[in-house]
DNA sequence: ATCTATTGTGCGACTAAGTCGCAATTAAGT
DNA sequence: ACTTAATTGCGACTTAGTCGCACAATAGAT
């Protein structure tokens, strides 16, 4: 795990950081979609140094972002891409596998949000 | 037009103000979900006059809103509702008609985004 | 038509997510 | 070890959205 980071960082020409290695850490071990409060509360890293890596590994495309109702930025591992339910009410978000494909003749689709009322909430 | 609005605010027990008959004339006539900027570009209106009323409509489900990937949240009549696809490096909003229902076990679905890459961009 | 209770509006101050410039630090190749 | 370019952390800043409050407008009663 350790080493698979090293060699993300070599495979993406990206220096080899603790910062990075620890934010990459909580997103890889993280079953949900992150924001910045979340990996605040659980390493200390500043705001910044934060935004920018995340859009370094968006750009890199080993990371994926969506906004959510609680109007703030949610990160996720790219792999095993997955559709996400965001609910309006209570905010939570899952991760949802038991989707068909959903294709869209001339565009690309990198991600899909279903937003509604969740279980808890209906 | 001028009269539909009256009775949508008398069926939801609102007081039929002009504040709310141009914005609800503006998400009517629009045929893209509209921001904030996109209002004030077109009446004189306060942003809290504007996030008020607009909070009142999706409570009482005349509108639907989503958030964008620039960061700003996106108003539509709730009337003949559809996915959208929002573009991640333009950020254009495209209604979608042409997209099979999507069920989804224990969720009440509300509105679906689909992220990615235009056709312009791609 | 006027009066009154209640709701809505506009303004300015505020909050909070996210960005930016800059000086200090650190990674990595020689 | 040395050098250079990338990265970090800090504080200032930007901007979407919220809040409290004084004033204005609505809708119903008289
Ligand atoms: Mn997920
Ligand atoms: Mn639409
Ligand atoms: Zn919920
Ligand atoms: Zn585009």
């Amino acid at each position: 795990m350790f080493m698979d980071i090293k060699n993300i960082m070599k495979n993406k020409n990206m220096r080899f950081t603790v910062a990075r290695t620890e934010l990459l850490e909580i997103l890889i071990k993280e079953s949900k979609p992150v924001c910045y409060e979340d990996v605040k509360h659980r390493i200390n890293m500043d705001k910044a140094t934060f935004y920018r890596n995340i859009a370094k590994f968006v750009d890199e495309d080993i990371v994926n972002s969506f906004e959510s109702s609680d109007k703030k930025s949610y990160f996720e591992m790219k792999v095993d891409s997955h559709p996400h339910f965001i609910c309006n009410y209570c905010h939570s978000i899952k991760c949802i596998d038991n989707l068909g494909s959903v294709v869209l003749e001339g565009y690309e689709v990198e991600s899909i949000i279903l937003k509604g009322k969740c279980t808890l909430c209906r």
